[in-house]
DNA sequence: GGACAGATGCAACATTGTTGCAACAAGGCA
DNA sequence: TGCCTTGTTGCAACAATGTTGCATCTGTCC
């Protein structure tokens, strides 16, 4: 991953070290902010902005992705990790679900509309089996 | 729908008015700040934060319904003319499609996952048609 | 080891909301 | 119609999540 970065011009920094660090160890997902802490963590030198602009670029060379779980702050992924999610609505729980699930979907959204979807970029949202269960058991 | 506000014992105040007004006017959705200016341009002395409170307050009376095109704002609709959208994650523009297009979808997160999808309430991120031609013609 | 472009830290700003509180006004009732 | 009660509003300050300008620093390449 980090020769991936330096293959692509860009450098191999302790800030990008660390980025990639986090998420390795983070598996699923993470919020920008919860990458902030981690980071801050291990070292407490490195700047938020600079989080913020090292997330960009590790997207930009194909090392991140980032998705938007609905309300509040976006998720990043691993690229090679990347998958869909369910979210919650009432209890904020997300669930990674297989991209393949949207393979129909897709297909009827360029048959008709031309649309090319991305799933890895936007989240389902609903309720989950245990909120409606809670709800009417 | 005015009489809706009064019928569930909130009352009908001159925001409300302006706010439903705007949203009929605007017949597709509006954010929240697109919203803030057309009424302060009715109405200069309605504070931002009314807004805010009517939209939600709106929304748990089942007047509005809101969704979430991607980045950015949150994007308001009447909940009689609800529908799903396709947001173009390069040129930004948002169209309207029927919310019957998730119905398979939505029987598959059921039985697979005991998840009961709102199709309202989020975007599909992807690449519109006219974009995607303007890269490979 | 030195030069240079890319990366960083800092602080200030931007966007999109949210909240506490005192003042105001819609609706019900006499 | 006029008063009372309680839901609403305006204001100003705060909060979350990023973004940006600029001077300084540091990987890389030679």
């Amino acid at each position: 991953m980090l020769e991936h970065i330096g293959q692509r011009g860009a450098r191999v920094t302790t800030a990008r070290r660390a980025i990639v660090e986090a998420m390795v160890q983070a598996h699923g997902h993470r919020t920008a902010d919860e990458l902030a802490a981690a980071i801050h963590a291990a070292h407490p030198s490195i700047n938020r902005s600079t989080i913020y602009r090292n997330l960009e670029e590790l997207e930009r060379l194909g090392v991140l992705v980032h998705a938007h779980l609905g309300h509040g702050a976006a998720t990043y992924h691993l690229a090679a990790n990347a998958h869909s999610h369910l979210v919650c609505e009432r209890c904020g729980s997300a669930q990674s679900v297989p991209t393949e699930l949207f393979s129909e979907l897709s297909e009827t959204m360029v048959a008709q509309y031309g649309f090319t979807i991305h799933p890895l970029h936007f989240s389902v949202l609903g309720i989950c089996a245990r909120c409606r269960d809670a709800v009417a058991p």
